[in-house]
RNA sequence: GGUGAGGUGGAUGAGUGGCUGAAAUCAGUAGUUUGCUAAACUGCCGUACGGGUUAAACUGUACCGCGGGUUCGAAUCCCGCCCUCACCGCCA
């Protein structure tokens, strides 16, 4: 959520910058100033009144320990007025507040100077890339035969016991799983990131906080009992461990990693982008996630995209590292690099990997702060990053590493899979 | 799911209608003092939204789990909800 105050300062420049993010409805912005004036007098008028009231209120508890009757029955009779006038504004400023908090949360975040111009993924700029695009044989196929082949993925089997998008991992399918996520965790710990296993389920407030809610209701599961919602990221849970909390600056950066399964139900399209791996309803995936000092979060930033490209290179993919365009990016992001791999049978670029700075836009709606050294209070910057979503680095694997005695994995993986190969 | 107890500031914990935004202790912090380690003493030490100031000072309002009610006045009384703990039931 956008501060009120940095919309006040400089409108225009805050309108500008919405619409390199393709963000159509400007007239908002002024709306909201416009509300956020007419709180500031309400509650100016509010706060005078009820001083009165209590001011009052204070004088006849003296008068009737006095045994002064008459004079506070006057007060009493001077406080039901004000109180009378209390009311309609209490309830004015309730509606406007209402309306302030429900226009405030409808404005992304501001993109960061250097996101490139642009509306569609075309427009997103590849950094660099790095790793070699294998040439396949001539009857190389793509990962959803090579999992039927080798019988690590059953995927109709995952219709019968749930729906579409539910994948069931079977023998070394499932030992691969395992291992990528031991692993992930592992490159990520002893980088410094604190391991968490948190909750898969979080309640609206969580899913509020991170930007979830309102907008995204749709994409999440939804436990309508209890009202939880299945988590579609660890992102989630593990950001909101610092929701109304107020850190000391020496606690910075706070550096944490979680593996979850993630659950999304987005409808998507049909056909290829929905084959196998390619999108699910529930995938596995490790996370990082920082809480660090406003002034350091553009290099905190650098130095996460290179803990990613460090972990892809480790595996051996072909991958590339794209700038996403104004108009690509999530509503919540401030600059978003996105990882994809080479996807060698397919001969498509997949996405495995999303890291942001938020800059204050969720730190914002948490209320997560700091305490600097000067005293004062402010917001923290938060960034998040996967490290990374399993399924495509997993049908990469396949394809890419494929011959004919079997599927050969990368050297980091070895020791967790227990062996060199997929093979029958 | 049942029964009982309880939710107060960073922590412990007092407070059953006005003198309480909240005692006391601990932790934290600034300073003084004793040669160092350590201790003693003194001050400060919640959050949000306003007014005010170059910035402070100063000042108004709200907040004692959340929401509502009673009252001139509520942490304190009443109602609803949420959560925690204990025991029982069920259970990986």
């Amino acid at each position: 959520m956008l501060q009120v105050s940095v919309l006040r300062a400089a409108p225009e420049a805050v309108k500008q910058r919405l619409a390199k993010k393709n963000f159509k409805d400007l007239a908002l912005v002024d709306t909201i100033v416009q509300l956020d004036d007419e709180r500031k007098k309400l509650q100016a008028s509010f706060d005078d009144t009820q001083a009165k009231v209590n001011a009052a209120s204070k004088e006849i508890g003296m008068m009737m320990g006095k045994g002064d009757k008459d004079g506070a029955e006057v007060l009493k009779q001077n406080v039901a007025t004000w109180k009378q006038t209390l009311e309609p504004l209490k309830e004015q400023m309730a509606v406007v507040e209402k309306q302030l908090a429900d226009a405030l949360v409808q404005l992304p975040n501001l993109p960061a100077a250097e996101v490139p111009e642009g509306k569609t993924p075309e427009e997103n700029v590849t950094v660099r890339s790095g790793g070699n695009i294998p040439t396949l044989g001539a009857n190389a196929v793509p990962h959803w035969d090579l999992t039927k082949k080798y019988n690590l993925i059953d995927f109709e089997l995952g219709n019968k016991i749930t729906g579409s998008g539910f994948p069931v991992y079977i023998g070394k399918g499932a030992k691969l799983q395992r291992a990528l996520i031991q692993y992930f965790l592992d490159f990520n710990t002893a980088a410094g990131y604190t391991e968490y296993l948190p909750p898969f389920m979080v309640n609206a407030a969580s899913a509020y906080a991170t930007g979830q809610l309102p907008d995204k209701e749709g994409q999440m599961y939804h436990a309508t009992e209890d009202d939880f919602y299945l988590i579609p990221t660890a992102e989630v849970p593990v950001t909101n461990v610092y929701r109304d909390t107020i850190l000391k600056e020496e606690e910075l950066p706070v550096k944490m990693t979680a593996y979850s399964p993630c659950f999304r139900r987005e409808a998507g399209s049909y056909g290829k982008d929905v084959r196998g791996l390619n999108r699910l309803h529930q995938f596995e995936k490790v996370e990082i996630i920082q809480i660090v000092h406003p002034e350091k979060s553009y290099a905190v930033l650098e130095e996460m995209v290179a803990h990613v490209e460090k972990l892809l290179q480790s595996l051996e993919l072909p991958y590339r590292i794209l700038r996403l365009c104004g108009g690509d990016m999530g509503f919540a992001s401030a600059i978003t690099y996105d990882f994809e791999v080479y996807s060698a049978a397919q001969e498509r670029w997949l996405e495995v990997s999303s890291v942001s700075n938020f800059e204050n836009f969720q730190t914002n709606r948490m209320k997560c702060r700091f305490k600097g050294a000067d005293g004062k209070t402010q917001l923290a910057h938060s960034l998040n990053g996967s490290s990374l979503a399993l399924p495509r680095i997993v049908a990469c694997l396949l394809e890419n590493n494929q011959t004919d005695a079997g599927i050969e994995l990368p050297k980091v993986l070895q020791g967790y899979f227990g062996a060199g190969m997929i093979d029958n």
